[in-house]
RNA sequence: GCGGCUAUAGCUCAGUUGGUUAGAGCGCCUGACUGUGGCUCAGGAGGUCGUGGGUUCAAAUCCCAUUAGCCGCCCCA
């Protein structure tokens, strides 16, 4: 029998896991910069943080959640996100009992169970932060900001920045009801998805892609016409905060975002480079939501990444390198009177910081010198009976072929040396 | 969850209207160079033709099912 990795999952070979790292490197880097924590959180919660948070109309909650049983009956899921598990954790150790606003982020995987596509997995790769305890738009622009930098420091700038203000439970409902009030003429006519949207989520029906649908709602209320002072206040000053940052940025009307704790300031960030699965991330305000999973009433903002798909842009920009990370240093040892000298020259290499590789497998100098070749040394030390008689190394430098005659007690530094001097360069 | 396209060597792909031992390039191994990499040349290894059934004298090729990937929908990262 021949196992494959189940459907929707992937793995990451050597050639692949090199990119990963500079994104994820990337994205602490500039997180840190920004002041935020690193926050890690269990892979599977109990069910019922999702449904309470996300909502148990969303797809993500009623369709697609690895669900299972433990042996003690506990009802949990694979998380699906990372926002409810990072505000769980805030909550349970009373993060807000820390002086300012807590400001955390994490790298996690993601488990949806949906029809796999290029840029849709069933396991999934997204970084995140979460910012809780201010609800001054100042934040929120931070949080924006961020993204964008991150976006930009691992080499992709053609984005757009697609931003919104979903309301709040104050102005909400009344918007809900003006917009039922307007399709209410025409329901029937709209797609059987936006039929269904129109008793549970309204809103929803705005950003349908079917154009039919878009046509008949085109000149439905502004939901920018119906916020509450408050949130309209709050986006202005955002608006304000993005321009003044020249961050670039398009309102979009009929943005909304897929989870019910939005509120507020929702914003997506889409590439022309994806498919249909164009959104690379997203994120918004929910001020309710710490409250909602049992905390004391604390307003909230973050976002989520798809590394995939930033992967996936940055392959299709070819702007970025893939392959293996050279080592610094190949040892080419000959015949078995070499091997325990080699082991000790390795060692002592790899105490000075180096990166060192030899031939496991007794093969000819000419295969280990192509295997040299192959690693990206930049220097191979070859160890044969003639060296090993006056107690030497041979050291090639690999780009120019020269070579030098050192002692064994001596090569490290030289090699150590030249490395640096290298560098320097 | 719905509709469609695809599946041949490690990788990228050829494979005529079904017709003997299924090919190429790259990669890998060996040698030319018996102790020296990249270039060149010469050899070599490597394939249950995704899997399972069926049609046929004969199937990589046609049919059905199944699995996986991709595209669109849906959803979203």
């Amino acid at each position: 029998m021949r196992y494959s990795a189940p459907r929707g999952t992937n793995d990451f070979l050597p050639d692949d896991t090199p990119l990963w790292q500079m994104v994820e490197d990337r994205f602490r880097s500039v997180a840190m910069r920004y002041g935020y924590h690193e926050i890690r959180t269990p892979i599977f919660e109990d069910v019922e943080l999702f449904t309470r948070s996300m909502g148990e109309h969303t797809d993500v909650v009623s369709k697609e959640m690895y669900v299972f049983e433990d042996r003690g009956g506990r009802k949990l899921a694979l998380k699906p996100e990372g926002t409810a598990p990072a505000v769980r954790a805030y909550v349970q150790h009373n993060l807000a009992a820390e002086a300012g606003v807590n400001k955390l982020y994490y790298l996690t995987q993601i488990f949806r169970y949906e029809r796999p596509q290029a840029g849709r997995y069933r396991q999934a790769h997204q970084v995140g932060i979460e910012a809780l305890g201010s609800q001054h738009p100042a934040i929120d622009a931070e949080v924006i900001a961020l993204a964008m930098q991150f976006y930009r420091e691992i080499g992709i700038n053609a984005l757009s920045l697609v931003l919104n203000s979903v309301g709040c439970p104050v102005c909400r409902p009344s918007y809900r009801e003006k917009l039922q009030q307007y399709a209410q003429p025409f329901k029937h006519e709209l797609c059987d998805a936006c039929q269904t949207r129109y008793d549970n989520n309204p809103m929803r029906m705005l950003d349908c892609k079917r154009p039919e649908c878009r046509e008949r709602l085109a000149d439905a209320p502004d939901i920018l016409d119906s916020l509450c002072d408050e949130c309209s206040t709050h986006f202005t000053k955002l608006r304000g905060f993005l321009d003044g940052m020249a961050v670039p940025y398009r309102v979009d009307k009929n943005l909304v975002r897929g989870f019910d704790y939005y509120t507020k300031t929702a914003f997506e960030i889409q590439s022309d480079a994806l498919g249909s699965q164009n959104a690379l991330g997203g994120g918004g305000r929910y001020d309710g939501l710490v409250e909602e999973i049992g905390g004391q009433s604390t307003p909230g903002i973050g976002f989520a990444l798809g590394v995939e798909r930033a992967i996936i842009v940055l392959k299709e920009l070819g702007v970025v390198t893939t392959g293996r990370k050279p080592v610094q240093v190949f040892v080419a040892a000959l015949g078995e009177q070499a091997e325990a000298p080699a082991l000790l020259l390795m060692q002592q290499l790899r105490n000075a910081g180096i990166s060192v590789d030899m031939d496991f497998q007794r093969r000819s100098l000419k295969a280990q010198m192509k295997l040299a070749d192959k690693s990206g040394a930049s220097y191979t030390v070859l160890m044969g009976e003639d060296e090993l008689k006056n107690n030497s190394g041979l050291i090639r430098n690999m780009a120019n072929k020269q070579q030098q005659l050192v002692s064994l007690d001596e090569c490290c530094h030289t090699l150590s040396q030249a490395l640096d001097a290298q560098s320097r360069r």
